[in-house]
DNA sequence: TGTATTTTTGTCTGATATTGTCAAGTATAA
DNA sequence: TTATACTTGACAATATCAGACAAAAATACA
């Protein structure tokens, strides 16, 4: 979980609590929690406020973010990942 | 959608009605008619079956329907989708 | 040790999204 | 027109997930 291991570190960094980051977000402690366990995933519009809590950068938070959504997607089809990359850069490059 | 102009295709190449595949699949016609356009996702599972009843192979059309996949993971993250590619595969090639 | 604090886990629920089904619609050809 | 193929929209059934709460486990520290 790229994601959920950035911002654990990010926070034990600034040596801030779980709490006080959920309380900035108006979020359940147990539900940061798992969100920083990978647990359950954040929501799109979550990744900028916790990047400006954590004082991070939200745009390199949002690429693990959406990094981690396409590792559950290749989840299981560990021997088609490459060749579906291609075809998704191709179809980008486009 | 990528997956969906494949099948389309393959089937009016084929000669083959809608209802010919649908049947094969157990499935509501216009259930298949919409993932031809695109508008449903087929299951997982019925990959390979589509695959046998269009005489294509597999894994080419597991590829673009995980492609389609991970399209709309990075939907309206434009910007950030060649680097979050980079990210996932050399997290993949680890 | 005991106690306070933080983190983690399990479970439930309401909200949201997805899927399957049906009926009615359009399009095309005979 | 009639028949057939395809498409669309609406709805109900189903699955999924965020959020909430309580309680357990881990950690810190007197």
């Amino acid at each position: 979980m790229l994601f959920a291991n950035k911002i654990r570190e990010l926070r034990e960094n600034k040596q801030m609590l779980q709490r006080h980051v959920s309380a900035a977000l108006d979020m359940d402690n147990a539900m940061y929690c798992k969100i920083e366990k990978g647990d359950r995933r954040a929501k799109r519009e979550q990744i900028p406020l916790i990047a400006g809590i954590l004082q991070t950068d939200a745009e390199e938070l949002l690429t693990l973010w959406l990094a981690d959504n396409i590792m559950e997607v290749l989840e299981g089809e560990k021997e088609l990942a490459e060749q579906t990359l291609k075809v998704v850069i191709e179809k980008i490059n486009r």
